[in-house]
DNA sequence: AATACTTTGTAGGAAATTCCTACACGAAAA
DNA sequence: TTTTCGTGTAGGAATTTCCTACAAAGTATT
């Protein structure tokens, strides 16, 4: 039972920067449909009646108002939309109890990874809450590391020879196999790690071999 | 005579949102290789060293200290690196020639779109120095317009449809050409305004038809 | 006006990629 | 000991990417 009809969503993110590449990366989904945008909180109240989302992403601190005021707002003009809202922070368990009372659907830190915020527009899309699962720093590297643990041999190999760039072609050469064996084992480590895009892996590798910054 | 070798690429961003998502992006570019990133100055100065970085691409507002002060130091140790700064706001030319002054090859805003970014990073990657063109406001949105004037008939009649996620197949259908056809416009649709992936189109003809936010 | 260069509409070929499906074999679980 | 699961391997179909081509219309140049 997977939500079927599209993602309307209206962004309001400040800074052009970020809501360019935030953008980019939620409409690689293709059920995410993009039906407004603004840099402010007044203008997004001004033009939400005529996007009609379903999901609003709004930054926690805009220049003119915070988003949660616009939310609100927002929520009483529009009580079946889902608001997401992006933190500045780490959100406390407090602060999200605020939030939540709100009638905001799901907080995402700008010190979450970019995924996180796909997953969860995926999650309240139906209106649901989510609450993200660690909000507590700790249990984070384990992830990465597990992660890549649960490659098999193959694709370990393959993994890292596709991270340096090394075409299918030459990697299907140097494993002895042919190109449509690499495919596969490519489509599985996508599959495992939940990537879609090679800058994924190579981001991801690079993380796993610098021990680094998460 | 285009920079052949690849850029190697330190990134310096505090969020990492901000900075997953840029990689994302700068890492489509598969001239770009990415060795190493940090969440702070000290670290990224610390680490250096090792990564041997062409360019630093690095946030002038961070945590501990400030973007320009960690590139100064930078800079004497590795006075061949080339520095782009992601300002928080636009630069004045005052302000800019201050940076310049101080050795940075470049800085970019993070109210400019992020293909800014990657444009300015080919610049720079041989040690020139970069100075965008409209670091005032005023003449941006005509940019887009124009460029979508500069699409014959048939090329936005495509662009529009494939904003809209209609599939290839079926524009081809609709246009009664055939799919190589529709192909071929894609190509120079996507030549014509630099584009690369799906939704920077999407975003651009979002935009250009909501007059709005550019 | 006549010749030359550019853009537009159209499409084909080759290689690469994506999305499935298949299938044997060893390991683990029932 | 069957059944099930993960792994190594690969094939097919549809799509996409990257080039190349080429005639007709449009613009520019001499």
């Amino acid at each position: 039972m997977i939500g079927r009809r599209k993602i309307r969503l209206y962004v309001t993110v400040g800074q052009r920067m970020l809501r360019d590449s935030l953008l980019f990366q939620l409409l690689l989904n293709d059920e995410v449909e993009l039906v407004g945008e603004s840099e402010t909180g007044v203008d997004t109240l001004n033009r939400l009646g005529a996007a009609r989302p379903g999901v609003l992403l709004i930054e926690e601190n805009l220049q003119d108002n915070d988003g949660l005021t616009i939310a609100e707002s927002a929520l009483s003009l529009h009580p079946s939309l889902s608001v997401l809202l992006i933190s500045d922070t780490p959100v406390s368990t407090g602060r999200l109890a605020i939030y939540l009372e709100a009638g905001i659907k799901a907080v995402v830190s700008k010190h979450q990874p970019v995924q996180e915020l796909m997953k969860t527009l995926l999650y309240i899309r139906n209106g649901q809450v989510y609450v993200s699962a660690r909000h507590n720093a700790a249990e984070r590297m384990p992830t990465a590391l597990n992660a890549y643990r649960a490659l098999s041999r193959r694709e370990q190999e393959v993994a890292l020879l596709m991270a340096s760039r090394v075409p299918v072609r030459d990697i299907a050469e140097q494993l002895g196999v042919s190109c449509k064996t690499v495919h596969s084992y490519k489509d599985r480590i996508f599959v495992k790690l939940g990537f879609e895009r090679l800058p994924e892996l190579i981001l991801f590798m690079h993380r796993h071999q610098h021990g680094a910054t998460s």
